[in-house]
DNA sequence: TATTGTTATACTCTATAACTATA
DNA sequence: TATAGTTATAGAGTATAACAATA
């Protein structure tokens, strides 16, 4: 069945390398008293125009009940703010604030040198492949074009 | 800091390409009763010698308590037995029985297809060295030899 | 009636600490 | 004293259901 000592199967496979890659990250990320996951809301937030919590958690594929827990934290260390949107009351408009600005910066170079390591056992063009492929599984894949190698 | 639209988090990526297989995965599992987790413990137990309850956790990477409530259950849909060892009466000898080894067989093949169906949106090659980029930084990557693309 | 944010709750996966029986 | 299995417990991460305010 695919597996056994020759080559263990993908749900393991992918199991472990995000196991490894969220240690590597969180340790990154520890200077900055953020988790992998806070850093993920944050660069959603960034560079767009302000918008609700569902649609941040929607962009993150989350739940908007799990949204709720990350934004308060999030609120608590001041990185991000929530008020009314003036238009529709029951939204809350969700932005970065200019600590958090910050923090996503130098945070996300962070995690970024965390991928390096990460992507270290593999040359820079499998490197680039693997996130391609990533890509290609993940975007709801319906069959429809094959990527090349 | 590598991500905004351009190319997600290398850490994004691998979270969700885990939760579709998965998905797929528990899917293709449904008739015959057991989740991926536990095709995973009788996958180790396949084919090898009888070892102990913490050998076979040590191959799946997960903590010997884990492996004591995943054997529970497997114990009572009758797929594997457990023996105190004759030689050491401290641990358990863990074997798959006949109903076991054929449900491994069964279940096994419906897990490799769920597989394909994963790496669909890819060609055949760039599903090969999905699996085998991988591998290879799941490996303990100690920075050692790189890995072609 | 439907939707956004919220709360309460529960379930899964996991690990740590402490217990027991062996060694 | 150290180890294998076990139990109890706790902490993430997640989702479902129900509620308030608003549309």
């Amino acid at each position: 069945m695919s597996s056994d000592q020759a080559s263990p199967r993908l749900a393991y496979l992918l199991k472990h390398a995000n196991l490894r890659i969220s240690e590597l990250t969180e340790k990154a990320l520890l200077p900055y008293d953020i988790s992998g996951r806070e850093l993920g809301v944050l660069n959603v937030l960034n560079g767009r125009e302000p918008g609700s919590q569902q649609h941040a958690a929607q962009r993150l594929g989350i739940d908007r009940t799990t949204m709720v827990a990350l934004l308060d934290t999030l609120e608590d260390k001041g990185l991000v703010s929530r008020h009314p949107d003036a238009d529709d009351r029951r939204r809350n408009v969700v932005e970065l604030t200019e600590k958090g600005q910050n923090i996503v910066r130098w945070a996300g170079s962070a995690a970024a040198e965390a991928e390096q390591v990460f992507l270290r056992p593999l040359t820079e063009a499998a490197g680039q492949q693997l996130r391609e492929s990533l890509q290609a599984v993940v975007a709801r894949p319906d069959s429809s074009g094959q990527v090349r190698p």
